[in-house]
DNA sequence: TTGCGGCATATTGTATGACCAATTATTGGA
DNA sequence: TCCAATAATTGGTCATACAATATGCCGCAA
């Protein structure tokens, strides 16, 4: 078997799949050291390291020669990622870009203004050829997010981009979308663009936001398209198994 | 002291903090467990449980067989929090909880009215007695993040926190401002729960704004103080110097 | 000389057992 | 009945031993 993984590793992901399971609600004490490491059929130090681990991560207590008890409030951690959806991602993004952009324009330094021009191009570049890999409006939007000379906010920015890019059905969901809105896309961009090259801070905010409200728009169609799909796929499949019915009594 | 912290939790700290100073960089192998052991006067186990806290923190990977290494691009670690500075983070925060104040205006629940209206009550019973630490303030700010209910704004916006209090000197920013703002700071967060619990999106903006910008401004004041200060010391430290200097010619 | 394989060594991984300290349950006496 | 002393339970720390793995050195062969 896969023994690569370290014991307490194991044990640790054991103890919180039982936690998770309710077989250790919240609130309540675990089985002592001892009697894990037995169950487990570990040593008890193995079963302490996981222990160890469990409180780092908050999701147990430990009191000396009491117990340790299950802790609530905190699943938030380890399926945070798989759940969010492209939709609360892309409402945190209208927020803090369009905040940005407007910050960027009151602070965009030339060369950044440039820079912007620049990326400006290889999206309109990109588009007329085929299908990309949007390196250039990810370009586009951290160089607003550079001009804002605020480095908090520019490695904000950058990880809902790496949340965006790392999730497939995100990814996937923003990708369908960008393909088939070209050309608002690109008139989008420029009007961004044209706001914060004349340092327009309000300009600048509700052009970014209108550009997301565009991407919000063509995605929800294109959420819905994929229900009407999945609706219709349901159908063709219920209709196959009532055949199949059919079939079966005949046996 | 307190020697009721366990041993481990101590060890963590002092290996996190030689970490964050510096003394083991980024990408360096740190000493082995039985040098550890010996430096901090602890057993091989208590070390190894120290060493899987900060791995279960993404502070250190270990490697079986080479040694245990210092991991970057981590909250505590990374080069980038050291730099940051209090305004960069004052600044970050006005835009995201602006907007999370304005759409928790619209979004929030019956149940979290009544969660802030009692998180308000503690940040006044804080204010009452001595000096705090703060839980209530955060637990504020985190309940209009949650009213939002959009969980990536909620992580950010909880990001933001985790930056403030584990960086000390922001931090210590922070509670200076704090403890001098008594009143307004009351004043403020009234404000903004009034604002959100009426629904007032643009008014809990402008009143998350205008929290910030008083906090803001007092953090200037204080830094200029703090600026006049050092002055000063610098010149009694010559005055002192130079006494010491006379006298030395004599002997 | 250079490349490669295998061995020696360093380092972490796991186990055993013991004892200490804090907490909790029990029991006995007032 | 209540309280205090005591015993049992449970986590906290330690010392030690051996296994598994990674790394680098060294010699051998091409």
């Amino acid at each position: 078997m896969t023994n690569k993984e370290r014991l307490y590793i194991t044990v640790f992901n054991e103890i919180s799949s039982l936690i998770k399971d309710g077989e250790y609600p919240v609130g309540s004490r675990l089985p002592t050291e001892r009697e894990l490491a037995e169950r487990f059929q570990v040593s008890r130090p193995t079963i302490r390291e996981a222990i160890i681990a469990l409180e780092a991560k908050e999701q147990v207590s430990v009191k000396a020669g009491s117990g340790v008890y299950v802790l609530g409030n905190n699943l938030i951690n380890d399926d945070f990622s798989r759940e969010i959806s492209a939709f609360e991602l892309l409402e945190a993004r209208v927020l803090l870009e369009g905040e940005a952009a407007a910050l960027a324009a009151q602070m965009i330094s030339p060369e950044q203004v440039e820079a912007l021009s620049d990326a400006l191009k290889k999206i309109e570049l990109e588009d007329i050829e085929d299908n990309s890999p949007d390196g250039a409006d990810r370009l586009f939007h951290t160089i607003i997010a550079q001009a804002t000379h605020n480095r908090v906010i520019l490695k904000q920015i950058e990880f809902l981009w790496d949340i965006q890019e790392n999730l497939d059905h995100i990814k996937a969901a923003h990708r369908s979308v960008c393909i088939k809105e070209k050309k608002s896309r690109i008139v989008d961009h420029k009007a961004i663009f044209k706001a914060i090259k004349d340092g327009d801070a309000n300009g600048a905010r509700d052009m970014m936001r209108g550009h997301f409200k565009d991407l919000l728009a063509a995605m929800h169609e294109e959420t819905e398209r994929q229900a009407v799909e999945a609706a219709q796929k349901k159908v063709s499949q219920m209709r196959e198994r009532f055949s199949l019915g059919a079939l079966s009594t005949n046996s």
